[in-house]
DNA sequence: CGTTCTGTTGAATACCTTCAATTCGCGTGG
DNA sequence: CCACGCGAATTGAAGGTATTCAACAGAACG
């Protein structure tokens, strides 16, 4: 776990000692240049590879990760096995940051859905520059607000009945997102499914009839929107 | 809403011109007595009836509210009419903090369940008293943190298969919390029926079906726990 | 004491799940 | 370069559970 080093092939600017993917993180904008290179310096590269177990459920919270390329999933496993999706997570993003600034044990589990690049940053030192900088508090307190919002939708869209309801939500979220009406999934079905709380086999019959219905087409990861009239009402029952 | 006054029943100490509740909220432990009485002053005393609106959907969030006594809802409405309880809240218990933090809109409706009496907070009010204690700023971060593991847990019951296994894990939560066998429902069935995410039929049925396995006995809204055991690995998924 | 809201029960329906079998895609190794 | 093999995705059939709608009973409240 002590496998630090600094990727030379992510500087852009022969002055910056840290990742671009670190100064754009939503949780550091605003800070000085100074603090970013201090959060680069106690923090760790942790490299891990798809399918790995980063962190689980119940494990004492010390750190928090931000990551700096590849893509994490959060989920809830329960114990029959079914697994629901928290968040999917990409470069830049924030992790295990709650119990992490409460003090307590994971809620969740947290692993690798490709080869990733994490940093892993102790809370002890992040504490330390939270004193230093209190607008690193505001940064905090507005990442929290944010993913309550996420949560709100996803439970909003989980009590939606069906499933073609709740798929065509996600795929007008995913089109608000990107503004285009070629959607590439950037995940597979089966990790699609589980996010909105169905199973592969759900997920495919659902995308099957709303091809029938001439609502979007299905080729592989590319889904192509046909009718957003027609999904819209769909996600909001009929 | 310039109903301010400062109500007399529940004051135990005269040199304190604030509720009992003011003091026990979560929100402000660790605040010296002079900040307390400051949010106080800046707030005022909101009384809404059964069944009020307190706010709806997609309204600006100019302040937070802390519920003095009564009951208070949070809720999302699906075009279709169903609704899904996320919070319900009682004395003590601030809500609306997100937005009004974020200076966004609330992202669900409130109404009142009871006759009620609240302490509205203007944000302007309270960010200044902020930037005097940063405690308070630590503490709201602590709300959220828990606001946030509330959320997981309600997901994790709504993804939970069957009726019967969400009911059974909000009865042991209540057991947990009350550590009493004898359950008093504190809300209407209807209203636990939107907070499980089911509709009044499946939930008189699952408690049907429970009290004929032999493991509780429903008496109006008071519920006796007959088998513990039965009942969590019930919750578990058998 | 009656009106109204809440809760219960029944029957029909719709939807998802489960399990099993098959196909597809893709990387690995021959 | 092709064949193999593994995992992901799809499809089919059977079964279970919640939903819906409607009617009724019960409790709360004025």
């Amino acid at each position: 776990m002590n496998n630090f080093h600094q990727p030379q092939h992510i500087m852009s600017d022969h002055k910056q000692f840290f990742p671009e993917q670190l100064k754009q993180a939503a949780l550091f904008q605003g800070l000085p240049l100074r603090q970013l290179s201090d959060i680069w310096t106690i923090g760790q590269v942790l490299k891990v590879k798809r399918n790995q177990t980063i962190f689980v459920q119940g494990e004492q919270a010390k750190a928090l990760y931000i990551i700096l390329n590849g893509q994490v999933k959060v989920f809830k496993l329960s114990l029959e096995g079914k697994e629901q999706i928290l968040h999917i997570l990409g470069p830049g993003e924030p992790f295990g940051e709650v119990p992490a600034f409460a003090g307590q044990t994971f809620p969740a589990h947290a692993q690798a859905l490709q080869d990733s690049e994490l940093l892993y940053i102790p809370m002890d030192g992040l504490l330390t520059l939270c004193k230093k900088d209190p607008s690193l508090v505001f940064n905090m307190l507005a990442l929290l607000a944010a993913r309550l919002r996420q949560f709100v939708t996803l439970i909003e869209n989980l009590t939606l009945k069906a499933v073609p309801q709740r798929l065509a939500a996600y795929l007008l979220h995913l089109h608000d997102k990107h503004d285009s009406l070629t959607i590439d999934l950037d995940i597979a079905k089966g990790t699609l499914a589980s996010f909105i709380g169905a199973t592969p086999e759900a997920l495919s019959r659902a995308l099957k009839r709303m091809n029938r219905q001439g609502l979007l087409k299905v080729n592989g990861r590319t889904i192509q929107l046909c009718d957003l009239t027609g999904l819209s009402s769909l996600a909001k029952g009929e």
